[in-house]
DNA sequence: ACTTGTCCTGAAAACGTTTACATCACCAAT
DNA sequence: ATTGGTGATGTAAACGTTTTCAGGACAAGT
């Protein structure tokens, strides 16, 4: 019973005799013996590991989407190493050499707009495929997952007029920070457009987040008052939503309010 | 330049003359040398990861406390595995099985109380330490980090009393998969029973919120009708809120709904 | 000149696997 | 009796590090 034979009994390779393969599957039941897959990941070059890399989980759009990664990745027999930049870019192309250092296999990814570059030649050199989530691509030769933040946003806006608003209000997301908060800024201005009707009072926000009722009161004092307020995340919206209920108006009897993400609530 | 010199400088370990020390780091960064973290592991017996098993991400709690975790791991130097079970036991053991042959150096984890002891005595068995979370201590030799839920579910209710509920529901989780939900029915109990009050109309749900909404109606159905619901978790809560303002009702004017766990919602 | 000490560097073993190769026993076909 | 094939098993090298040990160079003190 060398190492040999019992690798080959592990991995269901190679001729064992039917009397050994028993004797090893003992042997291994007894001494609760594991196989030690970095040993294994050594010689195979192989870490069986994918590296996910997204700003935070407690926005539950990128906690659904590693949720998500995570089943596929068990599916395929990988592992997942999870780590979060808090929208720092100098902690995206930290965290995403670390990664490389441990010999992911692959790596999913979300990452602040204006590092892309950055992180992307990073991963460029390093020849390790990776795809990007909720990035917009930045060349042709990049693999990404993400939506039509454009044509979904002026959806959303269209249906909003259709529904009878007239004045539409819309806080978005920090232009610098995220190419997604223009794209769908430029969608609400399109759809207003098409719908005839001039763009209401638009507010921009940073990440932060927590002064969101201080907006909520400017859009209220506009003169004419907007009928509906589109947000370019969930997150803001749901923010909106209290920083109304906080002033005493009622979503949507008051103001409507429109996200963008599709977020479970519960 | 041996292996022996360039593993010196890696680690700035040992005496090195700064010329060679000069050399190798240009030869590091010419090549884009990265050092193979799991060659290192295998000389070292150390893998520098955390597993971390959830029942899903989907619950921002436990969304929450990945955050955290990934957080405390990454400034001590560690990485994490994560892996979710989706609530189901099976998948429990088998996820710490593939987690305990990447030689993870330690487990943070919460697991269906029904299956705790099976999962429990199969880490004691491994030698690495976990920590539970979430979940109520079985022996005292396990480290765990909770909450004491009977005695937080007896402060809500009995400040639900003091806000004048005379009537107040419970919607309890599922009383077979885990002991939280049982700690806080018994805290609502007692504390019902402390505010001289009869135990108002309670509902245990399973696992799927879906059909809340006939819950919902069922309490409002009870004579009398409760003022006020108490819901063992906060995803319960919200669930109960929508099913409430799907009937017409308003939350909290027509009738208070007290969730569990201070989750985030914007 | 000699020891002694300090500073630097390389050789080699070890970690736990996989895998190419060699060996051996056995049986069948010539 | 030889050859050849087949199936089972062992040997040893390799993967990329770290670490122990053994020099080697050189200066300083005797």
């Amino acid at each position: 019973m060398s190492v040999a034979t019992v690798s080959r009994v592990m991995n269901d390779r190679g001729p064992v005799s039917e009397q050994t393969r028993r004797t090893v599957g003992e042997a291994i039941r007894e001494t609760g013996f594991r196989p030690n897959v970095i040993g294994r990941g050594l010689k195979t070059a192989r870490s069986g590991t994918l590296g996910v890399l997204v700003p935070s989980l407690r926005n539950p759009i990128f906690a659904d989407a590693v949720q998500g990664i995570e089943r596929a990745a068990e599916a395929g027999g990988f592992r997942i190493l999870l780590t979060s930049s808090n929208y720092v870019p100098e902690k995206e192309v930290a965290a995403i050499d670390v990664l490389l250092c441990t010999r992911v296999e692959g790596l999913v990814l979300t990452v602040a707009d204006e590092s892309a570059s950055r992180a992307l030649e990073f991963l460029d050199r390093s020849h390790v495929p990776f795809v990007l989530v909720f990035n917009p691509a930045r060349t042709a030769s990049h693999s990404i997952v993400t939506i039509d933040n454009y044509a979904a946003a002026r959806d959303i806006v269209g249906r909003l007029i259709r529904m009878g608003h007239r004045r539409i209000a819309m806080i978005a997301g920090d232009p610098q920070a995220s190419d997604r908060s223009n794209l769908r800024r430029a969608g609400y201005e399109q759809a207003v457009v098409d719908g005839g009707l001039r763009s209401g009072p638009v507010v921009e926000v940073g990440f932060d987040s927590r002064d969101l009722e201080r907006h909520c009161r400017f859009l209220l004092s506009c003169d004419p008052a907007p009928t509906a307020l589109f947000c370019s995340t969930d997150m803001l919206a749901i923010a909106a939503i209290r920083g109304f209920s906080t002033l005493g108006l009622r979503v949507p009897d008051d103001i409507s309010v429109a996200g963008f993400d599709g977020i479970e609530v519960g």
